[in-house]
DNA sequence: AATGAATGAGACTTCATTCAT
DNA sequence: TATGAATGAAGTCTCATTCAT
């Protein structure tokens, strides 16, 4: 591998990992707290404890380095609904442990749910979030639409349904994590209920 | 009056409100398209032909001005709920109309969409924002907690359920509207259809 | 006279003489207080209660308003030496009474102190302030040399032993006045007596 | 250490030295000829011929750039006065040698003494010019008062005096030097024997 | 691998001055 | 005469990025 391969195609030693581990750690909670803009790549490396040579050899830009933390977060946040649903068959169930599992983690990670609110609102990142967001849709839509066709809940546009579900995720981690509210369990289930009865249409179900 | 007045406080001529509304109106589909950071305030300026000392006339800073779109957004969000809601007195009606109402105005104005989200990242902004949500989130939870009053509804959390209702429609917009896809009255039906079965929590009823 | 007659040589009504007493007034104070740059003119205008446009029917520019103020100062110190001076005619004594009264003026205007040396500073008004010294210092140089070819006092270099006792003064009115200090009788006694000493070269002399 | 350490305490190479000082020195003759406010940080830069940023790199603002030129003349003009006074012994000799050596030193640095009278004529700057002041002054009265408890000259105030003399010597630096006046040796001769003389009270004493 | 000095475009903002009203 | 909205050059300062060491 030469030395001079870009960031992006970079192997890296154990030690090259956790730096660059401790880089997007420290980033993402600055620019959570601050905001991207306002937080300088000087503040980054001061705050690792590293030059600033040493971040352009991780990333190749500061833009670089957002995109890298919300590709993980994507990463993450899937690899916790699949682990969610696993050994679940019934579409509604699976429905109902996704949007479980999508709630908690959204509400265990504000800054993330910062990041990609900023992300939204610049082309270069927008770019990503519509990516993710079609995967994150199409993975909610894939239960509806399979309890669509066992006839399990009426038919109807399982996508707008899906989004709907993704909404209400969204908001309350926004609502209750980034704004400072405090959020017990109570909350999860109300909110689990609220999409399950929106999408299946009847109060008879009661979440687990 | 006097000429170092701060431009908060003061009284515009005809022209002069011209003027700074074309600044905020540039300024906002600017913000929308490139980003708040990445617009300069020269290209509002350049935009609108006018020199830059004009801009700290009417705003007395960047930030300002932005607050001063959000807090438009707001007033005229509002507006428009109020007077689609006008007339009806049934809680759920209400409720109802509220959400059509928040859900097209939302998908009318993708920019200012854009704009909030952004403006959540920001602190010097989030305390607005903060005080905003609180806001519409009240005007709903009102409908709901009258609806549990008066018995249409079993008790729950209503501010919780509001919230659910404000992130389905803000979903909604962003999905449909700034990624770019398309949106018919059918997503709206869709969508309001949702968020009453959620609230609701049957499906009997359908929307007008 | 034309309306569009040039500021200075504008022929004032009673109402306009006041009015642009009022500015230079209000103007000498700012720019001792807070420096020239840093006075903006709208702080100015703003002060007195004008717009922008009385300004500029004054005065042609900032720095014409700060020459114009500095003009009158050293109008008002040398009326101030001749008026304290007159009846005298030993030349040691006038040079006592020329000091003193240097001293009096310099300490009871600090502002115009603190102006003079900011006009030094940069060379639009340092022109000025070239000819306005020359002009003191001849006035003292005069009664020294008068005293020399009286055989007063041994002959020396008039001109420079003037400079010593205007920097004398100068400093004095600095010392105890700019920089807070407290300054009472005894104090212009100790320095009056200093300068005579310094050019008359002996301790008989006591001041009146 | 940390690339935000703030340009006061970051340790310099020689070359960083090097590069601070040629600012220094360029900055000191351009405010000393245009004046602080009229001369541009990207004036210096481009006279130094660094980019925009070295200039923040060393010094954290235009206003810290003028102390740092203040408080090294200071420190300069001490450091030659001390020199000039060693192994004297006699107060009367010290003060002529600190005298002197001050008349050389403002002599031979016009451009500071220009700086110094800007800086008296705005706050930010004037605190360090008062701290100053009470500095130099200390050290000539200290001179002085030796003298009085010696018996070597009748008692007094001693500030006072030491005040005048300071008077002295930037009146003439600022009337021979910054005036475009000339200056000889006689000059100084002329000054320190008035000096003395103001102090001493007769004039049989001879300076060196 | 790592550092941090250096770059310089460009950001936001101020303000002396003009001029239509 | 008087106002104050408008101008726009110029000011100070920031910061992503590069590169010699």
């Amino acid at each position: 591998m030469s030395v001079t391969s870009s960031p992006n195609d970079r192997t890296l030693t154990t030690r090259g990992k956790d730096r660059r581990d401790a880089l997007m750690a420290f980033a993402t909670t600055q620019f959570a707290e601050k905001g991207f803009h306002p937080t300088a790549v000087s503040e980054i490396v001061d705050g690792v404890g590293v030059g600033k040579g040493v971040f352009y050899w991780y990333f190749s830009s500061k833009d670089e380095l957002l995109l890298n933390i919300l590709r993980d977060a994507l990463r993450d946040l899937r690899r916790n609904q699949n682990r969610a649903i696993r050994g679940a068959d019934d579409p509604i169930q699976c429905l109902e442990l996704g949007i479980r599992s999508t709630l908690t983690w959204s509400i265990e990670h504000p800054e993330v749910i910062r990041l990609v609110m900023f992300a939204w609102t610049e082309e270069q990142f927008a770019k990503d979030m519509r990516r993710g967001r079609r995967i994150v849709i199409s993975d909610t839509a894939r239960h509806i639409s399979r309890a669509m066709d066992a006839g399990l809940i009426e038919q109807g546009d399982a996508r707008v349904m899906a989004t709907a579900v993704r909404g209400v995720s969204d908001e309350l981690a926004r609502q209750f994590a980034i704004s400072g509210d405090l959020l017990d369990d109570s909350v999860i289930e109300t909110a689990v209920r609220f999409c399950l009865r929106g999408v299946v249409g009847d109060s008879t179900r009661t979440p687990t």
